[in-house]
RNA sequence: GCGCGAUUAGCUCAGUUGGUAGAGCAACUCAUUUACACUGAGAAGGUCGGGGGUUCAAGUCCCUCAUCGCGCACCA
């Protein structure tokens, strides 16, 4: 051991110092790039990261997958593998121009007072810069991802390829242009997809309204300007003679004409069994609407308030509307009742306002041929998934498809590439911009305002980031092999890829699905900015390493549930740290300038030490083979602190023959090469002064031979 | 309402195909300068949510109930 070595190793640890040092070496060495490795690297394996919102700072979520991802990679490249983890950027759409939104809200500017190309601009700096602080922080956790093939989503040929996609959907009836139910949120002046709505509990007033000769029972009597019928169920004895019939309803502004019709959907026991229908606000009375083809009357607008043909109404919002309604109801002796009442209502995922339902035009796809292509590929089980239990949620998804909404009206994002024609409405793709006339009726056609939902494009991803479809990477590394990502997304993202994948390049895009919980507090409660509760990993690992941080977020966590993060259980892993470090330390002097090489004849119970290590690492290598980080982590935790260091080290010491230098320099060198993955820092710089012929950086070092 | 998951030591959680209950932290006793106090040795702590069943054997498989969490769908 040479001099300056020691010096090192007689300080304590430090992360601080080791980290960034040792980030650089990999990065200079290059085989973070599948195409640098040595020759044996020669079977592919993949990991597409999902790209982080490039809209803040990482938090401890992005922590784990990362962390997850690394130890996958790290794995598989010292097995062998030509191992490619590609990093991405994500501009997030809706997201990032939320968080943009509040931003400008307190500089006391608003989105609808600015020009969009500059909303444009100023958005794209803003992403721009998170980018690269969040690409920073990918680096500190230690990930050995391949920089030189990052994408961001919207690079100009991702934006080009998912355009494509929209073409290409289109021409095969996948794509329609829709006059239909939205989701619409009035804050955010945007309609979302059915994954983007969150259902609240809420209390309201359900209020029964004497409309002729029945009454009818709603939440919503700020809609009755729009109503165009009753409901009954054709099988309820008290209405059954008025079907067909059309009955004049008295309200404040006029008297209503409303057709009454049979429809098995309406609840008999439910209020007074009979139902109002408000066909442009409800997306039960529009498909009612469409059954019975019944006129449409929109009320309310886009701002949530009641639009002119309410009357004295007209400019109010909807609540305050309500309030006068009812007011004015009672008056005219047409209230019959209120009663409380307990319901959950759609609102927005990120601002938690109520959603409107809104007919609007919009952009669907059809997902019921998409959605059989990736339930075929789960039944078929080309997908995997790690807990097994989600191929139930997968699979229940698939089988109820809902036509996706691909319209968003936010200007931060991938613009669609169509044309709305101003005189039948009808829309068109129109990648080149070339065509301003319809081609159905002829009349003026102009662009489409509107951006592409998120997922749309990141569905995508992993086609697009490996250059699909003539692209090198794409032939090789295509399928990939593993999809990490949290089981919030086997809803929003997971199903997207599927989907994208089986439909353009005809295979799915990853084998393996392994799916992670939340990270929660110390008390295992969700972490929020309100509650205050947020961890920054930052923190932590300033504090304590990245090192320990990673085992603190591995060890116990089982796939598929949420963890607990205790700052004691990464302190305790610091503590880890430090006993590698001085097991190594007491090793290496102990071992002098012996120099690790073919096995001498051991002692019988050095020979019985081995085998106890020989058959943990097969242990090991296997529950790494089938995605236990926990129990993987947690087991060589176990030996390295309790069998080699309390026990074998304790032993050797009134030792100096060749035998016990072999055993414990052979012990700690195949440890460090099986703690690499989860602990990358420390290891790596004990690697280097590990008295072994013929060393390479640890990264790329053969993985224990089993 | 339907579905999924959880319930194991004081706390946070492991326990892979059924085979003598585990870890971290906390608490207890002892050791006192050692490769490491970011330490070591030891002891303590659990009828594995309740009940029933299958089995030579159940924390693990089946049924049922309870409580908590999550997701989906809602009847206005």
């Amino acid at each position: 051991m040479n001099e300056k070595i020691n010096e090192k190793l007689l300080k304590p640890y430090d992360p601080q110092e080791t980290e960034s040092r040792i980030y650089k070496l990999w990065e200079e060495s290059g085989f973070f790039n599948p195409d640098n490795l040595p020759a044996r690297h020669k079977e592919p394996f993949t990991i597409i990261m999902p790209p982080p919102n490039a809209n803040g700072d990482l938090h401890a979520g992005h922590s784990l997958f990362i962390t997850l991802e690394d130890i996958m990679a790290r794995y598989k490249r010292m097995r062998g593998f030509k191992t490619l983890w590609l990093p991405g950027a994500d501009h997030a759409g809706f997201e990032t121009q939320i968080v943009y939104e509040k931003k400008l809200e307190k500089e006391g500017r608003s989105r609808f007072k600015m020009d969009p190309q500059d909303l444009y601009k100023e958005i794209y700096d803003f992403t721009i810069l998170n980018k690269q602080n969040m690409e920073k922080q990918v680096r500190a956790m230690g990930a050995s991802c391949d920089w030189s093939r990052e994408r961001f989503t919207l690079d100009p040929d991702v934006i080009k390829e998912v355009q494509k996609t929209f073409q290409k959907m289109y021409n095969d009836g996948l794509v329609y242009r829709g006059n239909r139910m939205v989701n619409w949120c009035t804050k955010h002046q945007t309609s979302l997809s059915d994954v983007e709505t969150e259902n609240k509990e809420k209390d309201d007033m359900l209020y029964y309204i004497k409309y002729g000769p029945l009454t009818v029972a709603t939440v919503r009597p700020e809609t009755i300007f729009g109503d165009v019928a009753v409901a009954v169920n054709p099988e309820d004895s008290r209405y059954a003679s008025l079907i067909g019939t059309t009955i004049k309803a008295p309200i404040p502004t006029g008297i209503l004409e409303l057709k009454v019709i049979g429809d098995a959907v309406v609840d008999k026991e439910f209020g007074t069994g009979a139902l109002k229908i408000t066909p442009s606000h409800d997306k039960n009375d529009f498909d009612m609407a469409t059954r019975h083809d019944l006129p449409h009357i929109e009320v309310i607008d886009k701002h949530g308030r009641l639009n002119e043909k309410t009357g004295k109404y007209a400019g109010l919002k909807i609540l305050e509307a309500r309030r006068q309604v009812v007011t004015d109801l009672e008056a005219m002796g047409i209230l019959e009742k209120t009663e409380p009442y307990k319901h959950a209502v759609p609102v927005c995922y990120k601002c938690e306002t109520t959603i409107e339902p809104r007919e609007m035009p919009q952009w669907f796809v059809r997902m019921q041929p998409l959605a059989d292509l990736a339930l075929k590929a789960a039944e078929e089980n080309r997908l995997t998934f790690y807990p097994e239990n989600y191929k139930k949620i997968f699979t229940y998804w698939m089988s109820n498809p809902i036509d996706w909404n691909i319209s968003r009206q936010i200007i931060w994002g991938i613009p669609i590439p169509a044309k709305i024609c101003t005189k039948c409405g009808d829309g068109f793709p129109d990648l080149d911009n070339k065509h301003f006339t319809c081609p159905k009726c002829g009349g003026e056609a102009v662009t489409d305002p509107d951006t592409f939902d998120t997922w749309f494009s990141s569905g995508q991803w992993p086609l697009i980031t490996l250059g699909f479809p003539d692209d090198q990477d794409f032939k090789t590394f295509y399928p990939t092999s593993v999809m990490q990502s949290g089981s919030d997304l086997i809803f929003k993202w997971i199903p997207r890829m599927v989907i994208f994948g089986l439909y353009l390049a005809k295979d799915v895009p990853f084998k393996d699905i392994y799916l992670s919980g939340l990270v929660n507090d110390a008390n295992g409660k969700k972490m929020s900015k309100s509650k205050g509760n947020v961890i920054n990993p930052n923190t932590l690992t300033s504090k304590y390493g990245t090192d320990a941080l990673r085992m603190g977020l591995i060890v116990g966590n089982t796939p598929g549930s949420d963890m607990a993060l205790n700052e004691n259980k990464i302190k305790g892993y610091r503590n880890f740290a430090n006993k590698i470090w001085n097991a190594s330390r007491f090793v290496l002097t102990k071992s002098d300038s012996y120099i690790l090489g073919e096995k001498p004849t051991l002692e019988t119970k050095d020979e019985e030490n081995i085998k106890i290590f020989n058959d943990l690492a097969k242990d090991i290598t296997d529950d790494l083979d089938n995605y236990r980080f926990h129990l993987a982590s947690e087991k060589i935790y176990h030996y390295f602190w309790h069998t080699f260091a309390d026990i074998i080290i304790e032993e050797s010491k009134p030792r100096t023959d060749e035998s016990i230098k072999w055993t414990l320099l052979y012990i700690l060198s195949e440890s460090l090469k099986i703690i690499h993955p989860f602990m990358p820092f420390i290891t790596e710089e004990l690697w280097s002064m590990m008295p072994i012929k013929e060393k390479n950086l640890l990264m790329i070092e053969y993985w224990h031979s089993i």
